[in-house]
DNA sequence: CTGGATCCCCAGGGATACTG
DNA sequence: CAGTATCCCTGGGGATCCAG
């Protein structure tokens, strides 16, 4: 065996460091859940994000699309119409934040009155 | 009812922002992961995590003791002996990341074929 | 040993304007 | 409609030095 369990712990932490660069980033998550319930479209994603730029809508849609997240479809009408869907890995994603988020309404008034309570003593 | 389930995602979105926020930061997993198996020194963590700085260890461990995931302990000897441990918020915390790291494990390959496919699209 | 204080740099992201 | 291009600014994080 290793020393403890660091090796492990690293192994761990660089995986979940990896998944975190991923969805990291202002919008990711709240690109990404919009598409989990079918194509779509860019405006449709701008007006349901509220205070995104298209700059970065454009920007975090690529990049969900390059680690295969989303699939680009893009019909050659005119006007273009171009729709979004969140890929099964996407799905999968999703589920497993569920705990995250849980965690995090289990744990929020906790978290609050650590922070005052620290605040407090540091003041 | 409201449109959808759009307000339900809204509020899902800012709980796991929230969390993510906390988490993200280079270096907050990192610093929490040794700080679980029990009571672990400042000079003990500067060792095991490679790469971080005397600064952003401190930085960091300074967030995590406001949010209530670490507790510090000062001994006042001398030379100074400080203790960091995870409190069981943080050990809660690491359960629920464990579904994001074995996400990852699973679709590692998946997202690195994903993006060569792309790069190579794209170039 | 355990930090705090300073200076500096760069990438993420906002605002705005232009285009097929 | 669905983007691109450009400019700018903020703050997260690195390097270094000082201190109880």
């Amino acid at each position: 065996m290793s020393q403890r369990n660091t090796d492990v712990s690293h192994q761990a932490t660089c995986t979940v460091l990896q998944v975190l660069e991923r969805i990291s980033g202002k919008w990711s998550i709240g690109v990404l859940l919009p598409a989990m319930d079918g194509p779509v479209r860019f405006t449709e994603l701008e007006r349901s994000i509220a205070g995104i730029s298209r700059r970065m809508l454009t920007l975090t849609l690529r990049n969900l699309e390059r680690d295969g997240l989303l699939t680009r479809t893009v019909y050659p009408t005119v006007p273009p119409k171009v729709e979004y869907t969140a890929t099964e890995m996407a799905r999968e994603l999703y589920d497993a934040l569920q705990s995250l988020t849980s965690w995090a309404e289990r744990n929020l008034d906790a978290i609050a009155t650590a922070r005052e309570t620290y605040d407090a003593a540091t003041a």
